[in-house]
RNA sequence: GCCGGGAUGGCGGAAUGGUAUACGCUCAAGUCUCAAAAACUUGUGGUCGCAAGGCCGUGAGGGUUCGACUCCCUCUCCCGGCACCA
């Protein structure tokens, strides 16, 4: 008999799944229950697959498997989150278009994945970059326009000077450009921001609904970052007395009154200063207002102008770092706590932030340690009175000074980049015509207006540019396109202008999930039919990486959809179910990377040691959502054991029609535990034991008939398809073993009439007996007694208690 | 600091209240061979012992229980996420 040939085998089958119905998801397949298994779409780069994706990539593949031997109809879906920066770096340094870069990078992983025998549902491919994609993720910014949920705004943002490019707060990662490194700077321009912060309670309470595991809820929760507490008005002391209400006198309430938020209103009898951010609007307006000159005395005028400059120049990095002093500045001016009417300095300082809460704080030095720090830095009392909790905010209610409050470390999302390889955000500007009711009206000489682009002029093309190059105005290259930017104004028909900034990343990413229900269609994103019959996705497999942003984009963009009634209401949340896959590490243990040169390329291994010996190795190493070094020599002994099972196969295929009793015992004892270890993603030990059960026969020379060879080869067919396929066929199988049922275990194999119990002396294992299956205690305890060596442990005293546990243990407390 | 997850042989790991270390790697001995490799067989937690066997042993300490890797409390360390977020 020939010897394993993972090339030959490998080569012999991987033609016969291009186009095999048997991975292909059937649109409302009655007989069947359907089960949706997702897992992330690739950002293809040119260096190609690496093994971190294949990983993930087999762990959803063989669960996609053991599903559709479980009789399910199965949709495994694939595609390309294709926009992005290194697309378009390269596409900047050789001069390539990033359409052709895509195709190519693409075609690579497609074929790489084909290599790695990946079940995928290839007619359901879809690629964010593509316009009959992106004209829905357009259209999903439009209806985000019309419901208000997007709009422009000057913002401060944080800017990458190497990159060009605005980030979003979520994208700056100690201070640094996710992307390049580079320390990022502020910069204020104007940007598309999504209003993600009015779906905060919604994205909290949905988590209830859904099956994610534990770490990715609180990554959730935690992003979110729902504080109670209570927004408490402070009055300011002005040069000519106190001002006693807001909107009671002609002056405006925001020159009088400060608002704070704080999580320990509890805490208030002890606030002995107050403190704004630098940005803090009240600031400029004390500064800039002629009216209010003289409210702050010169030198401390001087002061605040030389701490605001001070701060402006300060970088990202330096104001978030904790461990720096802490700096401020005195306004000359004060406050009054509205409990005990105590006349408290209003401070400025830069550890306070303008973006969480009211942007000003009650500073409580004997509860808090920065308000601590700066109160010792700057001689400032410290006073730990507080009132009980219970009654602080009806206290605070009651008096008209404040009241409960809720706040968020959810910001709105920042929508725009100013990069070409994105989708064009398709708004166009108009001079003439504004807002009116829930359209707009041609009115010249007014403010303007931004317009969305009709549907029926979806997609916005991103159109073809010389240079791809961001411009050092900061504005996308697109800006440089006179033909593409001067338009009419879907309105008035007058000229007008396109917006040139793309979206981020994020946003084709967002709904793709839907467009592989119905990924062909061009009347709408998905249709409500298909979407019904599919979704929610049943299982999502992804990186940790993705745990916060794109699962906390996705789940709102699901949930705006459903409010407008575009997915079906069926499941509130979009994935009933979201587990994240480990990391794989370099054999040095290390993060692989170029530099490291310890870099596996899948490729590489696949053409050693054969695609199943790859797949099979990956899923053995350790528990699939767990961190582990790569191990040539463990990849060996995974080797081993696929020759084995081939040699276990092919030597005894045909030759036995009725298989030993003690051979089916732990065939169906496989069975039975591999079935429960795959359905909860316990692949190693799936694996383990289907070597444990190999040894065993192949050692004991065990006759083993064709159709139970046939039961241990299906249950290695998840992960390992194409030797898998090699020997269903030897043993006579049609094809494909990958349509056959998954095996069912018979319980009269599980049972044998002699089993081994321990016997137990005060807790501690000191033999083992063989009785009967069904051994009553007073036989149990018979055969005990006559054991010589457990004589001195029985008589040594008196026997007060003896528990039983029928198949398990016979424990006797002596004393 | 807050949140989440961990700590088991020389190594990766298994065991969710009942024989700790399954399975794989490593290492050793043996079979085969002129020899080596591969393959196969056996052994491989520590310690005492010629042996039978004993004692110790799942990060540390305590607790619950007839019985704890497993449950509870306290602590240490490691990994991941978030963070001058009031």
């Amino acid at each position: 008999m020939a010897s394993y040939d993972f090339k030959e085998i490998e080569k012999k089958w991987i033609g016969k799944y291009d186009g095999f119905a048997g991975y292909k998801g059937l649109d409302f397949e009655a007989d069947k229950q359907k089960f949706y298994m997702l897992t992330e779409f690739p950002y293809p780069s040119g260096s190609g697959l690496h093994v971190g994706h294949g990983f993930a990539m087999t762990g959803a593949d063989v669960y996609a498997r053991y599903q559709r031997m479980m009789g399910k109809n199965v949709m495994f879906p694939m595609g390309w989150d294709a926009f992005g920066l290194p697309t378009e770096n390269y596409a900047i340094k050789s001069g390539k278009n990033p359409k052709e870069i895509t195709k190519e990078v693409t075609d690579n992983f497609r074929m790489q994945m084909r290599k790695l025998g990946f079940s995928f549902d290839w007619d359901r491919e879809v690629n964010s970059t593509m316009p009959d994609y992106y004209k829905w993720t357009q259209w999903i910014f439009v209806k985000l326009f019309e419901k208000g949920l997007a709009h422009k705004e000057e913002m401060p943002i944080n800017w990458c000077p190497k990159d060009k490019i605005g980030l979003a707060n979520e994208e700056v990662i100690d201070g640094k450009c996710e992307r390049c490194g580079s320390e990022t700077e502020k910069r204020t321009i104007s940007q598309w921001v999504v209003k993600i912060t009015d779906y905060a309670d919604r994205l909290l309470e949905g988590l209830k609904d859904t099956d994610f595991i534990e770490k990715v809820k609180a990554a959730q929760v935690n992003w979110i970052g729902k504080k109670e507490g209570a927004k408490i008005k402070f009055e300011i002391k002005t040069p000519d007395g106190f001002r006693v209400k807001p909107g009671m006198t002609g002056r405006k309430s925001e020159t009088d009154i400060l608002e704070v938020f704080t999580s320990r209103p509890d805490t208030l009898p002890g606030a002995t200063f107050l403190v704004l951010a630098p940005e803090h609007p009240m600031v400029k307006h004390l500064m800039e207002n002629s009216e209010l000159i003289g409210w702050i005395p010169g030198q401390a005028r001087n002061d605040i102008k030389r701490y605001l400059d001070e701060v402006k120049g300060r970088s990202e990095i330096e104001r978030t770092d904790d461990t720096r002093a802490k700096t401020g500045v005195f306004t000359g001016i004060y406050a009054v706590n509205p409990l005990n009417n105590k006349e408290i300095p209003i401070w400025i300082s830069d550890y306070v932030l303008m973006g969480y809460g009211t942007g000003a704080i009650m500073a409580v030095p004997a509860h808090d340690d920065r308000d601590k720090a700066f109160a010792d830095k700057y001689n400032l009392p410290i006073d730990s009175e507080f009132v009980p909790d219970d009654l602080i905010i009806s206290l605070i209610e009651e008096k008209g000074f404040g009241e409960k409050a809720v706040t968020y470390h959810l910001r709105d999302w920042i929508f725009s980049r100013q990069h070409y390889w994105g989708e064009p955000i398709p708004m166009i500007w108009c001079e003439n015509c504004v807002p009116e009711g829930d359209g707009f009206r041609v009115k010249p000489g007014m403010t303007g207006s931004w317009i969305p682009v009709p549907e029926k002029d979806l997609p916005v093309v991103l159109p073809e540019v010389e240079k791809y190059q961001p411009t050092d105005t900061g504005e996308s290259p697109l800006a440089n396109i006179k033909e593409w930017v001067e338009t009419t104004c879907p309105n008035c028909g007058g000229k007008a202008k396109r917006e040139t900034d793309t979206m981020p990343n994020w946003a084709g990413s967002d709904w793709y999930f839907l467009r592989y229900c119905d990924p062909k269609n061009r009347e709408m994103l998905a249709s409500q039919e298909k979407m019904e019959y599919w979704m929610p996705v049943d299982v999502y497999v992804g990186g940790d990486e993705h745990n916060t942003l794109h699962l906390l984009y996705s789940r709102f963009i699901y949930q705006f959809l459903w409010d407008l009634g575009v997915v079906p209401k069926i499941y509130p949340e979009p994935y009933k179910k979201r587990l994240s896959h480990g990391v794989l590490l370099g054999p040095d243990g290390n993060r692989m990377s170029k530099s490291k040169g310890n870099v596996i390329v899948p490729d590489v291994v696949a053409e050693t040691y054969g695609a199943d010996v790859l797949r099979t190795y990956m899923m053995f190493m350790g528990p699939f959502d767990s961190t582990m070094a790569w191990n040539e020599r463990s990849l060996v002994g995974v080797r081993r054991f696929i020759e084995k099972i081939f040699r276990l196969v092919t030597e005894n295929a045909g030759k036995y029609v009725v298989t030993d009793l003690e051979s089916s015992r732990l065939i169906h004892k496989l069975i039975k535990g591999a079935g429960e270890d795959l359905s909860q993603f316990k692949f190693n030990t799936v694996i383990a034991k289907l070597m444990e059960t190999t040894n065993a026969l192949l050692r004991s020379g065990a006759e083993v008939s064709s159709e139970d060879l046939g039961r241990v080869v299906k249950v290695l067919a998840p992960f390992a398809p194409f030797v898998t396929e090699e020997l269903w066929n030897l043993l006579g199988g049609e094809f494909s073993v990958h349509a056959q049922e998954f095996p069912k275990f018979e319980e009269k194999y599980l049972m044998t009439d002699v089993i081994t119990i321990s016997v137990q002396i005060n807790g501690k294992m000191r033999e083992t007996i063989e009785v009967e299956n069904d051994a009553s205690e007073e036989a149990v305890v018979d055969t005990v007694k006559k054991i010589e060596k457990l004589e001195k442990y029985l008589l040594a005293g008196e026997i007060k208690k003896i528990i039983y546990i029928k198949g398990k243990t016979i424990n006797f407390v002596v004393a």
